[in-house]
DNA sequence: ATACACCTTCCTGTAAGGGGAAGGTAAAGG
DNA sequence: CCTTTACCTTCCCCTTACAGGAAGGTGTAT
């Protein structure tokens, strides 16, 4: 099928799926005479699974590095469970600092009048020495 | 002051002054016979805002807006709290999206062995129809 | 035959700088 | 006075993961 058709299947953008042709992550033949790639169902399998991942918040190094495990009949579900919980490690780091911010924005947000006086306790903030 | 100093003073970069001075946001004066950068101490202050700005996750042009009003006299802390909240909101959306990515992530993993033995629901789920 | 949908490659842009090359300038040391 | 060293300049490419759009080829329905 055209990447019109895989892309749908995918729900990716032909764009995305073209990308991802681009920088070998899915590649697919590619019709001699009209230049039109071709995929084939487990090819758009492919892209599915990618787009599951990318979803979950894997770059699309790690989606390379997942689907090899997945294309691997020999790879141990250790491997792959050790990427998982990089991610989650990585996904509360990022939960933290986050956390973080709020606190702090939200402190000085309920410290400002919010009138309509120049008097601003955020901005004395940014501005301190 | 040239820039090397001015980075220093406000925890910054050399490379991020100079992108700074070249998108327009603290445009230093440029000696006209060396062409050297030079900082007054009130630049180096609103480097200094900006980089607390940053850290508190504002993108450059909500620091543009945010040193505007810090430099306007008659801005009332009303738009600068408004910038703020709208913050808050934005950062309690990607919390939500982070957390719910931890929980899903979380709950694979929790259900993967992690042995040597080719098994693997993380997998699975990916490539789930 | 033509209209229209779909496909191709190629180029540009995104956010916010980082890395590094080639070369000019300033200040310290001998 | 000369050289080394440190600092400065501009310029260009790299990053992530595509989106947008131009110019042009292909396939199909009418």
């Amino acid at each position: 099928m055209n990447i019109g058709k895989a892309a749908k299947l995918s729900n990716l953008t032909v764009k995305a799926v073209r990308y991802y042709a681009n920088i070998g992550l899915v590649k697919p033949q590619q019709n001699i005479f009209s230049g039109y790639r071709e995929y084939t169902s487990e090819e758009v399998a492919k892209l599915k699974f990618i787009g599951k991942a990318r979803k979950f918040d894997f770059s699309i190094n790690e989606c390379k590095e997942l689907l090899s495990l997945y294309e691997d009949k020999n790879r141990t579900s250790k491997e792959v469970k050790k990427i998982t919980l990089e991610k989650i490690t990585q996904i509360d780091s990022k939960l933290k600092d986050l956390r973080d911010l709020r606190n702090e924005l939200s402190f000085l947000a309920s410290n400002c009048n919010g009138d309509d006086r120049p008097n601003c306790p955020i901005l004395e903030e940014l501005s301190k020495n």
